[in-house]
DNA sequence: TAGTGGTCTAGACCACCAA
DNA sequence: TGGTGGTCTAGACCACTAC
């Protein structure tokens, strides 16, 4: 039955190190089924006993599959396969909002405040809103959720002078900016991957060091105004991006 | 001089684990410019010796930093401030040449190919590109490099019908497929964030589990056939994606 | 209270690199 | 050849969870 943790595997091991064996061993069988999302695999001690393996080792095979997001460790409880997560699509052209985005999807978006208020400028943040060091900025950071599973930290920065208090926005920013005749008509995004740290991998609830796409938006107003300044991490295993591209023009069909 | 690994930081440690301590304490260094890019840092025997640390301690703080991308390990050798990465950034709307991408920033192209062959499909395959099991495709895999930095991993798939010999291929796939009269005019582009493995890493030249992006493509015909299935990896801290968002009809005014 | 994961240690050997 | 990072061990204590 246990043959995944015999320790005849390890006693002759092939090449390469202990732990990726055992790591790329526990990996094949949940990839293969013979694990189950959700179900247990034994403690590390008893892993250990059983490979014929230090615990220490054990424990950097496991923490390799934790922080890829095929397992999940829970101190005082013990080490799970990673429940599958359910993929969310979300077109890069349009300027949705995320509550009706989830609605659509027959999910329920809800929102966890982390901070607000007004603040000196950062000088990043002077540089793209405009400011001088007088000035100052509303900040509104917050977890989003749907169907209660994390999927983004959002992190919006807007002049004082556009929202004067952050704490009138309620779940919907863009809602607040409308009813002020603020409301954004067109956004500059750019995309690129990290590694979470250890205080947005705790709020998204998954590993740290986790891959999450980090999201820069600046948004603006019909007259070019810049509107807020957002900077967002969504979950790396629960956001597809998707985007169309057309043909540039391309004479002499060169290519990617 | 070296306050950096004064013992007394860590013999009545604030709260938290010491190889945290010790983490942050090498990054904000870096941070604030009192390691440069490229500078030495001492071996992990004497760094365990300074802090009155165990070298496993050590070697946990400073593998949280290569992972991040913050420092760099070479064997037999030492370890380094990480050279700074030049970010490059790529509109998402259009299908440009990577080829031609580099030559307007000014810098040299280049791939190295990896595998080029025909092969029975993958299921997945098969779905995408509309084959069935007795068909056959072209697989072309390469690492794109720009003045010799390895950026991004692509895998394509083609049905043989498409490209009957993939040795044909030269710099340019469009080119080879513009030749036939085959040239992709759209694209639909999937996008996530994945840690990489270790062949994957490898091959960019950062350390195993940094973050990536992940770009599934599929590319069309004029008349809507499928032309071509590409899965790439793009490094996470050397690529930008650029998007712009309209904004989506909304009456109510809700919002991201 | 018993069991789990999280941290930490001291010491060993190996593989690789540079002089 | 000497020094570096890479792997591995046996054992200890702590913090948290579940009962």
């Amino acid at each position: 039955m246990d043959a995944l943790f015999a320790a005849a595997a390890f006693t002759a091991p092939g090449p390469g190190p202990l732990y990726l064996h055992l790591s790329r061993r526990i990996s094949e069988r949940i990839a293969a089924g013979g694990l189950a999302p959700g179900s247990s695999l034994p403690p590390e001690r008893e892993m250990a006993a059983l490979t014929g393996l230090s615990r220490v080792t054990v424990r950097k095979a496991v923490q390799a599959l934790v922080q890829s997001g095929q397992l999940v460790q829970r101190r005082g409880s013990g080490t799970f396969v990673a429940p599958k997560v359910e993929r969310l699509e979300q077109a890069l052209s349009l300027l949705t909002s995320f509550s009706e985005d989830m609605a659509r999807r027959g999910k329920a978006a809800r929102s966890v405040w982390l901070a607000r208020g007004v603040h000196a400028p950062a000088p990043e943040e002077m540089m793209v809103l405009g400011l001088t060091a007088q000035d100052h900025v509303a900040r509104l950071e917050r977890v989003r959720l749907a169907d209660e599973v994390p999927l983004a930290i959002e992190r919006a920065a807007l002049s004082s002078a556009i929202l004067p208090d952050p704490m009138v926005v309620g779940a919907s920013l863009y809602a607040t900016l409308a009813e002020r005749g603020l409301r954004p008509v067109r956004a500059v995004q750019r995309i690129s991957a990290t590694n979470l740290t250890s205080r947005d991998a705790g709020l998204l609830e998954v590993a740290v060091g986790a891959a999450g796409l980090r999201i820069e938006r600046v948004s603006y107003l019909p007259s070019g105004r810049v509107v807020e300044f957002t900077r967002s991490i969504y979950r790396g295993d629960a956001y597809d991006f998707a985007a169309e591209l057309q043909i540039a023009a391309e004479p002499q069909g060169k290519r990617t």
